[in-house]
DNA sequence: GATTTACTTGACTAAATGGTCTAGTATGAG
DNA sequence: CTCATACTAGACCATTTAGTCAAGTAAATC
């Protein structure tokens, strides 16, 4: 059957980072083709445009990184509260690497890459909009839990995270386009007031 | 000394609708230029590239609809939480006349267009970063009168009205990223239970 | 080892893009 | 009226860009 190849997971991963970094716009299929060492016939082999690898690499990014670290900070051998504080905990050291190694914060693709295309490309922002979801069924589950443990009001768990993720969302696009982590640390306290509780400090062993 | 002229004014306000509505990096110098009706050369005049003029783009969008809409809605003459009611009230609304129009949900162009270039353009990034202070200035004052009033607990109001205008910044780009108005219609709540207070219902004579 | 099939290569095209430049035109000041 | 000045016009250029294609290459199957 042929030869195999890992173009298409190559061009994925890197779409994701230059698109993270830069903007979906700005980057080329040339800037891709060069970044990720593969030939412009190679790319249409396996894609027919940026919009149908963007699709995917949003899928790669999900298995790549999301999952693995929500999986990690919301595992529920921790209670409730403190999963969120790994969570905001985890994403703020990422946050910080990233910023040592490339003096710049990021924020998240979900909602810069998100926004960008959604008046252009409206299949890439449906995709967006269902990772977004996922997130969402993260913190519902956990606010279910924090109710029934009573460590919070029993408000709808789901109008609350909705709102949880959507301060979480803005905290990183302010700290994207300040380029500063203070948005960032200053949501376990704004979190606390959005779900009428205080969020524990992080322990710093358990961040991923 | 010369001729008027009006060209800068175009220029601004055109890329200032044209980037709200695509994105900055989609729109070409060509496509400002075709839309302001402006040649080539006039545009080259007027400023050396699309950064200078989209630094005056913003400005131009405060002066012209940020600024009168926000002195509108926090009026004084209100009180504090019939402020928050109406800008509330006021966003969702000309969100809706606009989708009307357009069949598409834009968001806010502080938050669209400032993520897509703050790796790209340092120095729009830090007019953003600006304009979002003084949004922020009408929600702290806001605050600090509903304290005085006694209508919410004495946090913090400087750290409460950044989350404020974190979480409707945020719901705003949700809106546009899923093209839906909802996110929007929840904020009256969700901004209640951040602050600890009801949100009164909008009346409807008072939106701009 | 031959052959088929899956993939790669990179030169090529046409269109779009940012930016320049020179020749012009309207207008305010004297 | 006239002239300096502030602005406009739009042809032009060098690059960059998305996308094509025909020829080549590696590997799985027989």
């Amino acid at each position: 059957m042929g030869r195999a190849s890992d173009t298409p997971k190559k061009l994925q991963a890197d779409l994701c980072e230059l698109m993270w970094q830069q903007s979906y716009g700005w980057v080329t299929i040339d800037a891709i083709c060069k970044h990720a060492s593969v030939k412009k016939g190679s790319f249409y082999y396996a894609y027919p445009d940026k919009a149908a690898l963007a699709l995917e690499a949003f899928e790669y990014f999900w298995r790549a990184h999301s999952r693995p670290w929500m999986d990690g900070a919301f595992s529920p051998s921790s209670d409730p509260l403190t999963r969120l504080s790994n969570w905001l905990a985890g994403g703020l050291e990422k946050t910080l690497e990233c910023k040592e190694l490339h003096g710049k914060i990021y924020g998240c693709p979900l909602y810069s890459v998100g926004t960008e295309i959604s008046t252009l490309e409206p299949v890439v922002a449906e995709k967006v909009t269902e990772l977004l979801r996922r997130y969402r069924r993260y913190l519902a589950s956990t606010l279910r839990d924090a109710v029934a443990d009573g460590l919070i009001k029993p408000d709808d768990p789901d109008e609350v995270a909705r709102d949880v993720l959507t301060l979480v969302e803005g905290a990183l696009t302010q700290a994207r386009i300040s380029n500063s982590a203070d948005p960032l640390r200053r949501l376990p306290s704004s979190v606390g007031r959005l779900i009428g509780a205080t969020i524990p400090e992080a322990s710093k062993t358990l961040t991923l």
